[in-house]
DNA sequence: TTTAAATCCTAGTAATTCAATAGGAAATTG
DNA sequence: CAATTTCCTATTGAATTACTAGGATTTAAA
């Protein structure tokens, strides 16, 4: 499970591809994606410390993507907000840390299992880019609007 | 991330499994995976409650497998005690719930990541049975003391 | 039938994380 | 200078996590 602000992230994120990487206000960010607004900057602060997003500050400031929309990861995302995707630390890559009672990792068929479920995951988060998730989201709601 | 419990969860039940279903009682089983004795009682409790073990009360009570070793898998143990394994409740099959705040699930890009991020998990965990991880850790142990 | 050995059951607790909120400082533009 | 917007610090209430305590109940063997 993903936390409410991994949610919000991806959220804002999807948002700001959607508009094509224009600059966004927070303010508005928050009113399209039903994110609270306080909440939100915090988000878009840790989004911004890794690059995620740019911020430009003062009267007519906003946010923009910080890389290409095709770029951006979910997984990227995720990393940053939640932390690593692996089950266990044990199994991650970007989060390495062994288990304190850890018997020997070689052996271990519980951290067998998780480099597997690592992987299976990663797989399909690191492949998944924001591009592909607002073109989804452009191509379904256009489609609903043709009925 | 799974908690400690689930790992203390799986651990419990790959011995279980690895002593090829004798009974075993909480001490030992305690003692084999360096779990908390009190804590490891609440975790087989719940594990009782869904079936995935047998106890037998009173002195020479214990622990046995509700089920043969390959029919339970690494996923049915983490839903027990963690719950969905899908990374988001609109996404899941076993919890499932929608968002509160959902505009439709059809357009919802993060859905349908997360959808394929469930299948994808669920592929890995409902795959791999204790008889699997019991078969992983007696190889490898058995390798080691061949070297 | 007592007694020792187990599981079972109810409660509680300290620490951490989650999901925000509040208030104002700093920067930018017109 | 004034309005707008991001940035920073800090707090808070609720839930979850990771256990622990203590005793009730059941069972088998002496």
């Amino acid at each position: 499970m993903i936390s409410n602000k991994a949610k919000y992230a991806l959220k804002a994120m999807t948002i700001l591809a959607r508009h094509h990487s224009k600059k966004m206000q927070a303010n508005a960010i928050a009113e399209e994606g039903q994110i609270p607004y306080k909440f939100l900057e915090a988000i878009l602060a840790e989004l911004k410390n890794r690059g995620l997003v740019i911020s430009k500050r003062g009267a007519f400031g906003g946010y923009v993507l910080g890389e290409e929309p095709e770029e951006i990861t979910a997984g990227d995302i995720l990393r940053v907000i939640d932390g690593p995707i692996a089950p266990l630390r044990c199994a991650s890559v970007s989060g390495y840390q062994p288990c304190d009672d850890c018997e020997g990792e070689e052996i271990c068929a519980i951290r067998n299992v998780m480099m597997d479920a690592r992987i299976a995951l990663s797989n399909v988060l690191d492949q998944k880019t924001l591009k592909d998730m607002a073109k989804f989201e452009r191509g379904r709601k256009e489609s609903i609007f043709d009925e």
